[in-house]
DNA sequence: GTGAAAGCGCTAACAT
DNA sequence: ATGTTAGCGCTTTCAC
């Protein structure tokens, strides 16, 4: 083992120059001549050196690294939120360190922990509530947090989130608009605060326009669940409307619906979803959805890890309907 | 900004103790008395102390940070495949590191650059290749390198893959068992080394059984390609066969099939993806494909960043072929 | 078992 | 513009 990658010292002394001197050639606004920029890169790259950013992050207390937590990491969802984030960090100059939560609801305080060891600037939250002593030490160590989709009761800490409220009322107005006047809301059991409020908020709706809505929730959030909550509430043949809070449990529902409880849809049956994810407007789905921007959803992640001094709380990102043809 | 975490100097101060003291409370092997180790603890938990790993991976040349690099995070495999090491990494108490490629071909290099600069332990590859004098640069510096369903030409890095032609060879004999006669093989026009060795498997097998076979290669690997290679293929009636090298472009392709180009599937074409996806196995397709095992695969990744001595070289996963209902 | 001291690789005053 | 010096927070000999 090899072990050592040359180092600012070694560089020095083959290009003749003092150390400092290779420091500043490779910092941004650091003063050298020309010359010796010239000598210092030649044999940096002789050596073939590599700053240590580890050593660099030590003396000004800034790691370039943003954490990142989430779980399920593979979902639809999630993995392009994911996707969209790493790049977004990269460009802007800092690299991701990312923790993988296996369960949200457990995981999360340890791996943000583990986040401070790493002198992590700011942390991002994909999935799970930080408890609040976590929220207070990142405040107490000047950590930017922010929170994506997730609950909106803390008001001391970066919230980034997608207008689940309007989304749902959306919703319910398209499935009322659909005639639909037995709807159901179907939502994991894992009852996650984005969860909550769009199931919610689509109820209100529903009951101020009369209509009768039956709820359902269990399981994880996946297709499968989806499928299971068609079969079981479809066994109900008034039931001609459903709002399934996340495109994955509507793909389930839909499949479910036309595949095993020979619903026509929309004829007998409108469905709507949530996310957009990328499956639903897929040729044999076509779902009629509410999308969640995940660019505009990232952008305000950023812009909330840059702003530096008037703390940014609440953001919350407008969605949009999405007219396919599974309502009708 | 309260900027400044408490340093292990405070901690000692406020236990009474050297800072060395601290620094073994907190290590592993370290030997403190029991009464030391107590009085340590309580001071750390009072001030809210976080071991600096930053300091730490200094001293000892090791960040515990492996980098992680790839594009594409967001599709189905790729997403699937960072979850999995994701959480492999976390569970071997490594760290990830992870640098979004915005383009494969181009972008992998500096990437790689960037994490030497971070001094990752070793290095993971989900996507792209990186050139050779990277890898040198790897060897030269002890950083493990492993390529994850890559070129398999390089002798000199960790190469993890899964049995392409294998897998392509059992698809070859499938779609002859369903009779097939004519068949398109579709991959994207990006041609990545897995694709081309599944193509040219698959290829080379039914020439071999004297089946006539037609190459689409077009555009990004997604599920929208897929659909237009349905489109264009199916155009000549002869077709009734398909393997498709990616279940992405194996679901469009069916899609178009069904929806766009009036075929039954499987009575009146049969087709093959690779990969199994979670979308493959979802009641509107059950697509019949080969499996790749991401568990085997992280596996295998995980076992060539641990094992110390003997360099492992190439390990191929065995795949397998999962029976839906796609090919007659 | 414990403290003192040296040093990991770097940057940032401070001189010159 | 350049070199010298003093840390950044930690671990690890080395004495005791």
């Amino acid at each position: 083992m090899a072990r050592g990658f040359v180092t600012a010292e070694e560089v020095a002394r083959r290009a003749g120059v003092s150390r400092s001197a290779v420091s500043r050639t490779f910092t941004p606004g650091g003063s050298v001549s020309k010359a010796v920029r010239k000598k210092v890169l030649k044999a940096a790259q002789e050596l073939g050196y590599r700053v240590n950013r580890l050593a660099q992050g030590l003396n000004n207390d800034r790691s370039n690294l943003i954490g990142v937590v989430g779980a399920n990491l593979s979902s639809p969802f999630i993995s392009k939120q994911l996707d969209a984030l790493s790049l977004g960090l990269l460009r802007r100059g800092s690299q991701c360190l990312l923790l993988n939560a296996a369960d949200a609801r457990k995981d999360i305080a340890p791996l943000i922990e583990l986040l401070f060891e790493f002198r992590a600037q700011a942390i991002v939250v994909l999935s799970g509530e930080p408890p609040a002593s976590i929220i207070d030490e990142c405040i107490a160590n000047g950590v930017r947090l922010v929170l994506i989709n997730q609950s909106m009761d803390r008001t001391d800490t970066n919230i980034v989130l997608s207008d689940d409220s309007h989304g749902a009322d959306l919703a319910a107005l398209r499935l009322r608009a659909a005639k639909c006047r037995k709807v159901a809301v179907v939502t994991s059991g894992s009852q996650t605060p984005a969860q909550m409020r769009r199931a919610n908020a689509f109820t209100k709706r529903m009951i101020a326009e009369d209509i009768e809505v039956v709820s359902w929730s269990d399981g994880p959030t996946t297709y499968e669940t989806g499928y299971r909550a068609g079969c079981e509430l479809l066994k109900d043949n008034g039931i001609d409307g459903a709002f399934c809070v996340t495109d994955l449990l509507a793909l389930g529902f839909l499949d479910a619906a036309r595949l095993e409880m020979n619903r026509r849809v929309p004829q007998d049956l409108s469905i709507v979803g949530f996310d957009d994810i990328p499956q639903a407007s897929w040729k044999s789905y076509q779902l009629t959805t509410i999308a969640q921007s995940f660019e505009a959803l990232t952008e305000k992640v950023l812009a909330a890890l840059d702003s530096d001094e008037p703390e940014i709380r609440l953001q919350v990102v407008p969605v949009s309907m999405i007219e396919r043809t599974t309502a009708r």
